[in-house]
Formats: C-alpha cells, sequence, structure tokens
DNA sequence: GGTCGGCATCTTGCATGCAAGAAAATTTGA
DNA sequence: TCAAATTTTCTTGCATGCAAGATGCCGACC
C-alpha cells in the first residue's frame, strides 16, 4: 500500500484513525467510514495510485462490506476514489493539471462569495470575520501550522457562508476537499504567510466597507496567488521526486501477501 | 407518492422507466439504478417532499436493497434527495431561493467556461459549437422541444468541456442536474427561444474571434437571462398553485396499503 | 375527553452468503 | 525455456437475514 513498509501495510495506517467516535450510538457507520477514509486520503496516508481491497479494509476498520463500499461509492463521486473499469477502487492521482483547473474554479467561487457577502454581510458578521482573522494571526504569531490552516480556512468558509448562497457553499465544500488535499501533498507552506494575512486584511476591509467588487477582487486575487504559490510547490516536488514517480501505481492488492 | 392515484403509486410510474437495458451484462446495477432515479426526481414524476420506501422500491425495480440503498446514498450526494434525521430518504423540494442561489453559480461557472474556451479553441471545435447552434436551429425551426432543449444543453456542455477545465465540468454536471430540474419544473419554455438563439449567436461569434471576455460576457448574461427567466416562471406557478402546496409533504411511506 | 405509556409493526443499518468475473499461478505444449 | 492455456484463488456485485430504532396504534389513566 505504499506507505511506510508492505509487511503492516494498512494497520498501521488506520491505526492513526481518529477512533470511530466512543458513543457511536448504532446508524452512523456510513458517515463515520466515509469520514475516516476521506481524511486518509486527503492527507495523504493513502498515496494516490492505491488500490483499496474491501475485505482488507473491512479488516482493519472492523465493520463488515456494506458501509465500506458504501463509502467508496461515495469518495467516488467527491473525486477522491477512481473507479477502475474491473469495478475496484484507487486512490485517484492528485494531477498538476487538475490542481491548476481547481484554481480558476475555486478563484472564480470565492469571487462571488466575496460580492454576494458584502452585499448582505451585518456588522456582526463582520466582526466574526474579523475574529477569524485574528484567530488566524494568532496562531501565525505562534507559529502554529495546525491552527493556522484551520482558522485560514474557517475564514474562508464562513465567507462562502455569509454569502447567502447555499449552492456556492456546497461547491466550496466539494472543492475544498480537493484543495485540502493538494495542500497536505506539498507540505511547504509557510512562505507565504506574511503576505496571506495582509491579504485577508484587505478583504476585512472590503466586506467592512460593504465594497462588493472590491471584495470579489480582493478574495480573488488572494486565492489565485495562495493556489499558484501551491501549484508552484507541487511542481517543484514532483520534478525532484521524478525517480519514484512511477512507483506507487502497482502495488495494492497482493501487497499484504 | 403524490401521482396518479395512490392504488398503483410507484408501479405506474416505474414502468414509465427507461427498461435497465436489455444487454445489462450484471455488475451495473447501481450505475443503473441511480440513473433511473435520478430520472424520475428530474423529470419530477417523484414529486418533492415524496418519502423514498426502500423495500417498495426495490419491489418496483426489481431488484434487493443493497444496489438501491447505494443509489439513494449517491442522490443524497448529489442534492437530489435529502436525508431525513430518522435515516429515511425524500425528494429535496426545489427552494425558490435555491434556484436563485443557483443562477448565480451557474453564471459564474459558465462565464469562467467561456473565457477559458475562447482562449484554446480549435477551429474545428468551433465549427463544432456552429453545429450544435445550427441543430439546435433546426429542432427550433421544427417546434420540437425535446429536441431543442437537449441541442442547448449540448452547446451549453460543450463550451464548458472545451474549457479543458475538468474541475469546471465536473462542477457543471452538478450544477446542470438541478438545472434540468427546475427546467423540468416549470413546463413553460419556449418565451426566449428567439432571444437564446440570438445569444447563443453572439457566443459563438465571441468563440470564433477567441474574444476570451466577450465570450464570458455573452455566456454570462445567456445563462442569467435563460435562468432568470425560469424563476419568473417557476415563481408564478407557486403563487398560482399557492393552495396546493401544502399536499405533497405526508404521503408515501404508507400510501402503498 | 385528552394524554401518556406500552405493545405491535415497520423501516432501516449492518452483517453475511453466494455466485460470477478478474487475477494469479501452475501446468502443459512447443 | 518460454509462452499459452487451464485451473485455482481472489474480489467484487448483489441478495438476504437479523436486530435495533422509529413509527403508529391502542388502551389505560388522569
Amino acid at each position: 500500500m505504499t506507505i511506510s513498509d508492505d509487511t503492516t501495510p494498512l494497520a498501521a495506517l488506520l491505526a492513526q484513525l481518529p477512533p470511530p467516535e466512543p458513543g457511536k450510538r448504532k446508524g452512523h457507520l456510513h458517515g463515520n467510514t466515509v469520514a475516516r477514509l476521506r481524511n486518509l486520503i486527503v492527507t495523504g496516508v493513502l498515496a494516490p495510485g492505491t488500490k483499496l481491497n474491501e475485505r482488507e479494509l473491512c479488516d482493519q476498520l472492523a465493520i463488515s462490506r456494506t458501509p465500506v463500499r458504501e463509502a467508496i461509492k461515495t469518495l467516488i463521486q467527491d473525486g477522491l476514489l477512481r473507479a477502475l473499469p474491473n469495478h475496484s477502487a484507487v486512490v485517484s492521482e492528485l494531477d498538476l493539471d487538475e490542481v491548476v483547473a481547481l484554481i480558476e474554479v475555486v478563484t472564480v467561487v470565492e469571487g462571488l462569495a466575496g460580492e454576494l457577502a458584502a452585499k448582505h454581510i451585518s456588522d456582526e458578521a463582520v466582526a466574526e470575520i474579523g475574529m477569524l482573522h485574528y484567530r488566524m494571526l494568532l496562531h501565525h504569531a505562534r507559529d502554529e501550522l495546525p491552527g493556522y490552516f484551520e482558522a485560514n480556512k474557517a475564514f474562508h468558509r464562513r465567507i462562502v457562508e455569509l454569502s447567502g448562497n447555499s449552492i456556492l457553499l456546497w461547491v466550496w465544500e466539494l472543492l475544498a476537499l480537493r484543495v485540502d488535499r493538494a495542500r497536505f501533498s506539498s507540505n511547504l507552506w509557510p512562505t507565504r504567510w506574511r503576505t496571506a494575512i495582509e491579504e485577508h486584511q484587505q478583504i476585512l476591509d472590503a466586506l467592512t466597507a460593504r465594497d462588493s467588487a472590491r471584495a470579489g477582487q480582493a478574495l480573488r486575487s488572494h486565492v489565485r496567488n495562495g493556489l499558484e504559490g501551491l501549484v508552484a510547490s507541487l511542481r517543484a516536488k514532483q520534478t525532484a521526486a521524478q525517480p519514484e514517480t512511477e512507483r506507487g501505481k502497482k502495488q495494492g492488492g497482493a501487497s499484504l501477501r
């Protein structure tokens, strides 16, 4: 399965899983399983190209095939897995072209969110965004990466929510999955902190001023900047690891043996 | 189940289904089921608010619960069904607010598609778009509604494809489901034919000229115009049918009995 | 008469069983 | 010795079974 040595491929990995919620009072195995697998994929623990084996997964997750199968179907729809013609599923590779494509889409989506949000936003909501911004600053000051990213995402998400457009939020969530995955894949990010924070400030200003056009513009350039940095780092990483590239594709399946 | 009399609710409806593909050589029950149910929902045969009963569905589709359950999960993700807290699924109502929200998103999505497509588009592809445009004209001239809509959708879809942005296409497909559903729901559409065709011509011109900005602009206004007409007609229909509004919610479930 | 509690039924969630298609391994023919 | 074919094993798709919540009904109590 590509990570660590091949003797205990999934076993070790799945140990790192968020334990399936202590008080899992029945009836949520599906959702749990989706969340768990999604996590593994987004964080890169399950490497692109890894072939999923239902039975193996069942053993490791200690559940039966039914919820696993359903979760797989779900993740295929999300684009995190890809269905092979033979009906098996592999972790989809995160294509560089796809990430580039993602940039364009996320840019217009968040841009629109900014425009719409600026129109309706309440004082309270502005304050809330400000709070999230400063929360991010706090984590930045403390050099806390995970917190920083979480706050950053919350900032963006909240703006999309405040657009008041449910469809936009829905689409954004779908896109965010892929963005997160790309983020995790390139593990260099600290570079743009300073500018990112300045850009957030501008977004906040535009929202405060209820300047729709400016908010949209600020968000678009911020998102584009950020994601293009991401692509650059991914590209660098990929060319650096060129010889390794061919590796992660063929195993899985028989790897347990 | 809201349609026809309650004695043979699903039975009659499902008879209208596209027969499950004669040569269904095993292994595609899931996809088939999704497609069939999706069709029923998009075309409004399964009315918003209808509660789905797994066993009933199984009986009617003559398959077991497993693929039905999977299909339901899939459609929930697509937003065509909604999961109740009790774990049952109902056909999601198509909220007017949601359609309005849809407008905004589809507008920017297709606008972006136009901009991107205009940049890369080949002569061959321009010709193809032209062909689709004239195919639509043909159906228009013949007053063939279904053909008209199909050609119209193909025209738009192809432009999104030609954007070369796989993510954009993915998102567009998701949105198109909901748009189609709204279209079917308001069954008045012939009004804008003339202008729609003119707008298509402008889009085609802009693409031919490889004028990215103009193509984007043309698509945005075309999409917005079209969908706003749709909303207007939906709104009219809804207020007209006000007394009926409360009806389609409680039945289903026990309705077979 | 209305409401609350207990019982019967229904509906769904998850597990498991079986068979068909795919992959792998072994044998057999050149 | 290599390759093709056959057999064996694995993997998945679908069906079914069982048990736990959820729902609805009815009677009893207030």
